[in-house]
DNA sequence: GTGAAAGCGCTAACAA
DNA sequence: TTGTTAGCGCTTTCAC
């Protein structure tokens, strides 16, 4: 890489006077600054951003810390916060927790060394089970901002996106009993995890409280085969005319299953889940989906994060928590 | 954040021995290596990344090109990456090119000014349909290592990590001869990058010289709707049996379309897929599938990358391809 | 055993 | 208009 000095050398100027014709002060004359810019442009001359970081003390880079890369929402919201980000000129660093409390902390800390101005996290599973959130305060605290997304911290003060996962499960299950359904099931693989529990609750609202019906939950652990455990909840509720799953994946193979067992859907049982697009071209008929617009959070916790690093405050008593509604988008697995 | 500045001037000692104090040099005493290394606990004092890297001329970091973080591969692979890499001590920075050629160009050359020390990447879809790899070269003659993945620049000098794409698809064929199918399609989304062609290739040798039938080919287009394709080519085509995807969606719909349509899977057609092992639990019965260990390519990748920065030489004569082979994994999709 | 000084590449206040 | 100097945080050589 070609430095400044280089140029300085070969063009019989000083240093500074490189410096600043390319940063087109006006202290320097117009010859100059053309000759400068002449060479630099030969040698394809660009600033070293690590001298800039060290003299700025500031990086232009953001760690991003999410869970699981192989989550198709996760995957997604990674993609809204680097559009924006990069919009900004600013680059990110990726650490994927593995749902790991340690992971987790070891990432913050590892990054926390002037390797980048600010943080956006989505907390780790055994972070949540463990109600473990030291770690992010001591991270603000050091002067570092934190943007949380949908898996959030409750008790930690910092901006965080979050989705309406209470109002989403509530409202969908709302359709479903408009639908005439008499026995809606709610189907999850996310037990553990704060949304999860969410979801759960609004489901639990219409049910109860509006419906005056008693619910019927399944829970699928991590470690179960998922397409037995559902297979054997359809087969022993012969009476289920509706599911509303979680995740994508209790939805998918609700639908495939009942399809495999010889009901008809929508005919005879109706399926909503969370899930992407692609995931309802992916079923036929196409899964009538929750939305959660994943590439939206990503570019907001962005937005959020870049604001609170050019406003220099990494923490301060107006902490914002913004809401991403999710959109149920109707397709042929519902009436 | 503490510097060494501040320990010296707290323990009236000098910043270089409080340097070599945290760095184990032999040089100082005993008492002041424990009363510095006391404080520097204290404190919590992480020595700053950004001037590390400035004095040392390297970063501990690589950047990642990927085409597109929503498709599952590439994901995985991603996490493939991060994990080896991590696992070396080096961060990972992502950069999506969402398969624009100048998206690509765009962060080869933000990074490319001090930001990391290596690039893994795996080229964007513009980019090989236009053939341009004068980017790739330019970066390598900086001084940059870069290694390439599944879609790799054969003409551009430098480590690659790829899949025996012809192979499998050749194999796969076979194996769907050897159960008597008589009229085997082959299904792609992805006919102009150069693993589509390779596939494509592999089922053909399979099904022209070894079996002596015509080959049966659907292609779709980013722009079709994939569903729709898929439907009116199986009804068209009723005497295929077996179906060959070059990417998972493209099995997915075949499979469930085909259900859809009255067939019976396996016993009137079989499929296989490229995908994933989730991918063929979401369908019924289980896909069969191709499996390309995108994990074990990232973490080949990272090593490759790692090897070469440590050994210092951004290219050379002896570059190495590593093929990681995949595996057809057989479910209930195939007799 | 400890410290002073140089230097990584850059910017900016100040001097000329 | 141009150059000198200091300094960002760190390591390392060389003096003491």
């Amino acid at each position: 890489m070609v430095t400044l000095k280089q140029l300085a050398k070969e063009l019989n100027v000083s240093i500074s006077t490189v410096s600043k014709a390319l940063n087109n002060s006006d202290e320097i004359g117009e010859e100059t600054v053309r000759r400068v810019k002449e060479l630099a442009e030969l040698y394809n001359y660009k600033p070293n951003k690590v001298a800039l970081s060290l003299k700025q003390n500031k990086t232009k880079t953001i760690g991003v810390i999410i869970p699981n890369i192989l989550n198709r929402f996760l995957a997604k919201v990674l993609f809204g916060i680097e559009r924006e980000a990069s919009k900004h000129g600013y680059n990110i660093i990726t650490c994927i927790s593995n749902e790991s409390l340690d992971k987790e902390k070891e990432s913050l800390q590892l990054l926390a060394n002037g390797s980048v101005d600010g943080f956006i996290l989505s907390v780790a599973q055994e972070s949540q089970v463990n109600n473990a959130i030291e770690h992010f305060k001591r991270t603000i605290s050091q002067g570092l901002p934190i943007v949380m997304f949908d898996r959030v911290a409750h008790d930690v003060m910092c901006d965080k996106v979050i989705v309406d996962d209470f109002d989403a499960t509530y409202n969908a299950t709302k359709s479903l009993l408009a639908e005439k359904r008499k026995n809606i099931a709610f189907v999850s693989n996310i037990n553990d995890i704060s949304v999860g529990k969410l979801r759960e609750r609004g489901y639990n609202k219409a049910i109860l409280e509006d419906a005056g019906q008693e619910p019927i939950v399944l829970k699928i652990k991590k470690k179960d085969d998922h397409q037995k455990k559902i297979r054997s909840f359809l087969k022993k509720n012969k009476t289920v005319d509706a599911v509303i799953a979680a995740e994508s994946s209790s939805g998918i193979i609700a639908l495939n299953m009942a399809i495999n067992l010889g009901r008809k859907v929508p005919k005879d049982m109706s399926v909503i889940a969370f899930a992407s697009k692609s995931d309802s071209n992916h079923t036929f008929p196409k899964l009538t989906t929750i939305r959660q617009h994943a590439k939206t959070i990503g570019a907001n916790a962005a937005e959020l994060l870049i604001n609170r690093i050019q406003s220099g405050s990494s923490s301060n008593d107006d902490n914002k928590t913004k809401i991403v509604k999710t959109s149920l988008i109707k397709n042929k697995s519902t009436l």
